[in-house]
DNA sequence: ATTCCATCTTGATTTATATCAAATATGGGG
DNA sequence: CCCCATATTTGATATAAATCAAGATGGAAT
């Protein structure tokens, strides 16, 4: 295992309270692997074995059903996935695989568990972590529901461009056959789709993409932050202590 | 505040661990409100004073955006809702309105927060009902993406079916309105779709279905446990020891 | 460079679903 | 019990999106 990457799980808000002796314990039980791209390191089904904490790379995770795929969400360093699954104990609902080179870090299901179980900061860490993923998946299913696929494509370039530094310029973080699949959509359907788009400013070159004015694009995407505000990890702090 | 509704929000799996002194705490600072039907409790934006228990009637989690607007979940007793926004002390995501005449436990959001930070056990609580929650909305998530129209009403019959007591019989929870957009059709689809159903032993009367043979309409339905198989809370128990 | 393969694009068509417009039920007050 | 308002159904049509079928593009390996 790399040294430099564990002071950066360490960062993970999910970790970061935990103390030192604990978290000591979670590494050395757990494996730190490197994969090539296009590997299944998860099938939907499958009991949840260990918690994956991707460090390099990137992952996404699918679902299938009936012949079809679709791509539940694209995960990039640093952050833990399939969480709910290890808390419970019970088979993944998704299955996920690398798309490029990736180191992951992997904490098997009782360690997490037993932490989870002894150490009240760990618990209050992961339902923070529970309740963030919760409700960016309500926002996804909000979207998928109150938009088209033309809408949704805006607004995930703008929320992207806003992720990643450059508000102007950034790459698409997976083939846009994956933001496709992500997005709801056939990877027909998003290349009209961005055609469409160039009457709003949007350039595309490959994985490239140029929005001219991001207010211009926000015209047509008409944004809300219910739906497209990234949430914010919840910091347990004290509450201020009530009633008189 | 009726005394017979105390024992069974005690019951609920967020609070049935928790010690009496601080149950008795919540249940103090808490509202106990009637609600006529078409009341609406909840706006999405809002910031979420408090947690609300369903102790009687029926609610409904909807969202809207442009000018259009979807069903997110049905809400029957006993339950929680808005559990996430309370934690993190943010904005709803979705709004709520009861849709018959409905009882409601109100627990404001500092006395949920407080105890979460210092409360092991009901953070431990909390944490379980989220990944439940969660769990479940992945599913929604992936049925939306996954399958047709006449599929999801045909599952959705199918997991009603068995949550209700008789699988032959049963009463829609909610108008067809209601069922159309939690199902993510439009009402005239609902009905087209029921009526294509008739073909695999559906038989509609009101909102009074009867499945004349369950693994008929389930050859048709193809019903997976990844999709339609009803979360269960996790118990929180201890983890067997590790290692030698 | 050139070939090969995968990805992406474009156009034609089909299918699923939404919308519009009536007609028909349904159910709760008067 | 009747009437009204609302919900549901049905039919006709429009739209969004998927599918099918070629092409074009772009790398990676040779």
């Amino acid at each position: 295992m790399r040294p430099e990457d564990i002071p950066v799980v360490r960062n993970l808000p999910l970790f970061s309270d935990m103390d030192d002796r604990r978290f000591e314990e979670l590494v050395e039980a757990a494996l730190l692997q490197t994969f090539p791209p296009q590997v299944d390191l998860i099938r939907e089904g499958d009991p949840a074995d260990f918690l994956y904490v991707l460090v390099e790379g990137a992952v996404e995770m699918y679902a299938s059903h009936n012949g079809r795929e679709t791509t539940m969400a694209v995960i990039e360093p640093t952050s833990a996935f399939i969480l709910a699954a290890v808390l419970n104990d019970v088979v993944c609902l998704m299955s996920a695989r690398t798309f490029l080179p990736s180191r992951l870090m992997m904490i098997p299901n009782e360690h997490i568990r037993r932490c989870f179980s002894e150490d009240t900061t760990f618990a209050g860490a992961v339902a923070a972590e529970l309740s963030k993923s919760y409700r960016q998946l309500v926002k996804q299913h909000k979207e998928i529901k109150l938009r088209f696929a033309g809408e949704r494509l805006a607004n995930y370039l703008l929320r992207q461009s806003q992720a990643r530094g450059d508000p102007t310029q950034f790459t698409l973080p997976a083939g846009k056959g994956t933001i496709a699949a992500l997005l709801g959509m056939t990877p027909e359907n998003l290349s009209r789709a961005f055609g469409a788009l160039s009457a709003h400013g949007v350039r595309v070159r490959g994985g490239n993409i140029h929005i001219d004015d991001a207010k211009r694009l926000a015209d047509f995407a008409k944004p809300t932050p219910l739906i497209d505000a990234v949430e914010e990890i919840y910091e347990r702090r004290g509450v201020k202590s009530i009633g008189p």
